[in-house]
Formats: structure tokens, C-alpha cells, sequence
DNA sequence: GCCCAGGAGAAGG
DNA sequence: CCTTCTCATGGG
């Protein structure tokens, strides 16, 4: 199960070999997070779990390089969070199998890969993902580190923050969020990090266990404040491991009737069709299909 | 001015 | 259970 991963570190560079099914592109630019930006040779620049790094990837050699982070960083972050140990080939072969139709959309996006983000984090970004576009959520999210979080540390000339945890939030006015021009999101934030000071993190961590079910996860998300099902999938799918979750927003409903003919508001119908069709791995074949419709021209 | 964006909550059937 | 209205904000 476990894959043996060759690395070697070149100053303050680590590299991985042989990583397959993976493009920079097709993983940050697939709304599943929100802070990565992409420099001008194609690598990417962002921070997660509190450590600033910048990726990039040769297509050719398959060879994966983090600058920023030694073997140590990988163990404990990156190869979980690129999610590197799962076979996406086998995946994809599986999906194409079950859906010829949805094999369209990964040929379009196939080397999307489902991030195993932080908790916390992935909370407050689709609090404020809803009614919102991609740009800007990004902006709101920024905007909110800087004035509220932590320095985590200086990375190639700039300075990145952590967001401003469940206790510190919880603390805040809506006056104090009003810079991050949140609107009406603001007070789901600060009533969202009162539930989770009031419960626990651990309580929020706790719902990544195997031994939460996916259902289950699903129905405690949507007890926070400003989460409804949408959100509620697309935590339990980035942040909580349950691959088999079917966020379906207004791009997915545009996907889902123009790819298979479902009924434009019929959403209990597009939930079971995902459920019919491709199981466990529900999620990955969203966001195939998510990258598919805003992305592919016409 | 209008419509839209990775929607949710409240009110009223 | 369902439908409709409202909620800020900025870009096209």
C-alpha cells in the first residue's frame, strides 16, 4: 500500500521521482483551494499546515521538487497532502470503466489530485466560498490572514500568514473582520469559531477518522453555523478524506445536465446518479468534472 | 443599471 | 417535506 518514494535534497530543495498522474495546474487550479498562487515558470507558491513552499514539476522526468521543504516536511506534510500514496491510474481506469462520459472529462483534467487539506482551514474557505467566485474568495481568504492570522515565516521575499484560529475568531467583531469585505459571511465565521472553541477542535479533527463514516461526517458539518450540504462536501471531501462526497454547486448542476441530460434543479437526482455511477470515488470524478466545465473552452 | 459567483437560513406554505 | 426571499461584495 505504502509506496517506497526516492528523494533527494539539493540545498533547500527536496525532490521526489517517478510521481505519476500529477499537474500543477489541473490540482490548484481546480477550486479546491485557495492559496496557491502560479509564477511565471509554471511553479506554484503557497503555504500549508503553517509552511511556505513552492512546487513545481517536470512532466517529462515525472520529477517533483519543493522548494522550502527537507525529507522531514515531506513525511509529515506533503506526501499527504499532494496525496501522493493513492493510485489515481487504477482510479481513472475504474471511473472510465463505470462512465465513458466522465472519461471525457478526465482525459480534459487528468492530473487532478484530491488535496488532503487542514480542517480548520477548509472550514472557513467554503464558509466563504458560498454565493462567491473563485478570485475573490481567494482575495477574502488573504485578506484574512493578513489582518487576523499569525506570521508563519518569510519564503522568497515574501511573508505568509496562517489563518486566525477558532480562539482568536471567536474573539473578533464583525467590525474587526469588516476589512476582509466578507459580507454577510463574516457572522458565520465568528458563530462558526465560537461552535468549534465551544466543542473542541478536536471534535472537527476527530471527523477525519476512518472510523467516521462519511454520512456522519457530513450531518456534524452541517451543524456549524453557515455550512449547508454543499460546504458540508466539500470539507468532508478536502479536508476529511470522504472521497466518495458529491459537492454539487452551480457548476456541477451546468456539468450534470449538459453531460447527462439531469433535470437543471433536480439535485436529489444528480446526488444519486453520482452515487450509481461512481461510488466510492464520487468526489474525484466531481472534480474532474468541476475542472472540465470551467475550463474547457465553448 | 443588470446578472452572476463552488449557498445557506429563515419564513411560509 | 417543499418553495421563495434575503443576505454583502465585486467583476463582467
Amino acid at each position: 500500500m505504502e509506496k517506497k518514494w526516492k528523494l533527494e535534497t539539493d540545498g533547500g530543495k527536496l525532490m521526489v521521482a517517478d510521481v505519476a498522474d500529477f499537474d500543477l495546474d489541473h490540482i490548484f487550479d481546480c477550486g479546491q483551494c485557495f492559496r496557491w498562487e502560479k509564477n511565471a515558470d509554471g511553479s506554484y507558491s503557497g503555504i500549508a499546515f503553517g509552511k511556505p513552499v513552492r512546487i513545481s514539476y517536470d512532466k517529462d522526468d515525472r520529477v517533483l521538487s519543493i522548494y522550502g521543504a527537507d525529507v522531514a516536511d515531506f513525511e509529515s506534510v506533503w506526501r499527504t497532502y499532494l496525496d501522493l500514496d493513492r493510485d489515481y491510474g487504477q482510479i481513472k481506469r475504474s471511473l472510465c470503466e463505470k462512465d465513458p462520459v466522465v472519461g471525457k472529462a478526465i482525459e480534459f483534467g487528468q492530473g487532478i489530485r484530491i488535496l488532503n487539506q487542514e480542517k480548520w482551514e477548509t472550514l472557513l474557505s467554503f464558509l466563504i466560498s458560498q454565493n462567491n467566485n473563485i478570485p475573490r474568495i481567494k482575495k477574502c481568504i488573504h485578506s484574512l490572514a493578513e489582518t487576523m492570522g499569525e506570521k508563519a515565516g518569510d519564503f522568497e521575499g515574501k511573508t505568509y500568514y496562517n489563518l486566525p484560529s477558532a480562539e482568536r475568531l471567536a474573539a473578533a467583531s464583525a467590525t474587526d473582520l469588516a476589512p476582509c469585505r466578507l459580507g454577510y459571511r463574516a457572522k458565520y465565521l465568528i458563530e462558526t469559531a465560537k461552535q468549534v472553541r465551544a466543542h473542541g477542535i478536536e471534535a472537527l479533527e476527530h471527523l477525519g477518522s476512518d472510523t467516521v463514516s462519511s454520512e456522519e461526517a457530513f450531518e456534524a458539518l452541517k451543524g456549524y453555523c453557515g455550512v449547508g450540504p454543499k460546504v458540508a462536501n466539500c470539507i468532508a471531501l478536502f479536508a476529511l478524506g470522504k472521497f466518495d462526497r458529491f459537492p454539487i454547486d452551480v457548476w456541477v448542476k451546468k456539468v450534470m445536465h449538459q453531460m447527462y441530460g439531469i433535470a437543471e434543479h433536480d439535485m436529489s437526482a444528480m446526488a444519486e446518479f453520482a452515487t450509481e455511477a461512481f461510488g466510492e470515488y464520487g468526489g474525484i470524478a466531481q472534480q474532474y468534472l468541476f475542472y472540465y466545465i470551467t475550463h474547457h473552452g465553448a
